[in-house]
DNA sequence: TATTTGATATTGATAAAATCAATATAATGA
DNA sequence: TCATTATATTGATTTTATCAATATCAAATA
């Protein structure tokens, strides 16, 4: 007994004609002929009385069709369960979001997937990188936001953007008055400020500026960009920073870097069995929204890996 | 999707281990990774993660192998309303039987029968060859017994029997008086009483009896075996009667033909689309304890055809 | 850091099945 | 009797399921 008999049975049953039910299953009429005996064979019970025509079904052929339909009907729930699964979007998600990207992204995102979602709720939390990958694996994160690649078997990554480097300096740094940076010119930098240990943004420039040389007396390790540049403002010196950081009036302050820039690729992560898909989508969508163009669009560039 | 694949699917959320999975069901290990992987990418859901040891069931998995086993379910009911269509013995069935054989095996039958089947009743009503062939189509009957054979397409026939023709006259009848009859003695008999037209068994006799020659003033076509052995004893002359209706204070009218004994091939008859096998075999079974033994075994016979 | 072990995946061959196009057969009505 | 309509059968072909053997992979072990 196949699910594709009980599906001849059943169209069989609505058509009472061979020919129609063949067609109605785009298959050939011997098919269904051919399908339908085996299976009367199989139970050794006569469905259909094909001496009538049309034809008609026998006493025990009716209450077989009727359960042939309920066995259909469970396949289809289970059909439309599947579909469920991957188009809902409803529920409550926890997203993890590693703080380099977070204050540059969810104020925005937040705002205009709150407007659009009303029976979705995000709980969106600030992690370091190792954290949300954790998290993910023992599924206490649904979805993650930090940079790729990770190369983790278990984790799917859906790519977003890639966000340039941007060398921030005092006013009076040498590399901020040059029009376009090298990365040569990261090989020998004094002064440079770094974040702590954890982010995956302090592993990316340390690969950037492999000899820095800090001289400074004092040693601070910050915990976000923001407090990165008031340090470099105020003790001199230097750092990088990611370009969604770089506001209008900080202009004096910045150098970018020629092409092929380094960039940070910012991805979408899930763990390997997540299935909603559309959520993933929806997500991707207004992300993009808050970035500008030309992040998605650069094809020239150096992917800065950090783990 | 097919029936297969799920019951793969549960069996290895049974087991959760593809060695075991595969031996439950009998077969190879590659059988279960394959189809389980395919029902995976069709609906394009993971459905176990195998990264773990034992492997685990995703949360969309969960959903699905549950729908997966109601589905199974579903099969299993239908399976078992078959089963249960078949062997069921219970509920009202009507037989219909024809007078020549029916005084000789209902009484002692229908008694045997209500002693064991107590919620099974039997409508049995005497009738007409051709009427019980009729209504069977019709499904007014469900059961017939008569003589076979039919060569009807609708018709199923479950040999019973055969039953041996006895010649039966008066006492000085030259006939009774010879040990062992030829069917050639029969072809110039004189004074053959016969049952009514619509019986198979005037048919039968008729056919026997090829060239018959009724002298008697007296016509008369009996409805029932014990009366035309009335009309013999009375008026003399003969006839030939089945050896059931004889009985043991008959045997100085009776004679026995030579083997191979002309025969009358009784049966029980059903519709083709009749499907209580369980009932069909428990009235063979109960009609054959009232038949003597060798109508089972004498395989030398001259079956006769009444049709 | 190699090695064994226990597990699942892959591969190529084979067997089984579903399907098709064409045709036969059967029943029905002109 | 001859079309007509319906279902069954047949032989070829394609598709699918299955198997045995082997590869791969990860974790445990030495």
């Amino acid at each position: 007994m196949t699910l594709q008999q009980l599906k001849y049975l059943v169209a069989l049953d609505n058509y009472r004609h061979f020919v129609t039910a063949a067609e109605k299953c785009f298959v050939n009429q011997s098919t269904i002929t051919i399908q339908v005996k085996k299976l009367e064979e199989e139970i050794n019970i006569k469905i259909f009385d094909r001496s009538k025509s049309p034809l008609t079904v026998t006493p025990a052929g009716e209450r077989i069709i009727e359960k042939a339909r309920s066995v259909l009907g469970e396949v289809k729930e289970m059909k439309a369960m599947v579909a469920d699964e991957k188009e809902s979007v409803k529920g409550t998600f926890k997203i993890g979001i590693i703080p380099t990207i977070s204050p540059y992204i969810v104020p925005s995102f937040s705002l205009d997937f709150e407007k659009d979602h009303h029976d979705t709720q995000l709980i969106i939390e600030e992690l370091e990188s190792e954290q949300i990958i954790d998290s993910l694996k023992k599924g206490k994160l649904d979805v993650g936001i930090l940079v790729t690649p990770l190369n983790d078997r278990d984790i799917r990554e859906i790519q977003l953007y890639n966000e340039p480097f941007i060398f921030y300096g005092s006013k009076s740094h040498s590399l901020v008055k040059k029009k376009e940076l090298e990365l040569s010119d990261l090989q020998t930098i004094d002064n440079l400020w770094l974040l702590k240990n954890g982010h995956c943004f302090k592993n990316q420039v340390e690969s950037l500026c492999k000899n820095y040389n800090n001289k400074s007396s004092i040693q601070f390790q910050s915990g976000s960009i923001e407090t990165l540049k008031k340090m470099v403002d105020k003790y001199k010196g230097c750092t990088l920073v990611p370009e969604m950081s770089v506001s209008e009036n900080e202009s004096e302050n910045i150098s970018f870097f020629k092409e092929p820039k380094p960039v940070r690729e910012v991805s979408l992560i899930v763990h390997k069995n997540f299935t909603k898909e559309a959520l993933l989508e929806i997500i991707r969508k207004k992300i993009l929204k808050v970035v500008p163009d030309q992040f998605e669009k650069n094809e020239r560039y150096i992917r800065v890996k950090w783990r």
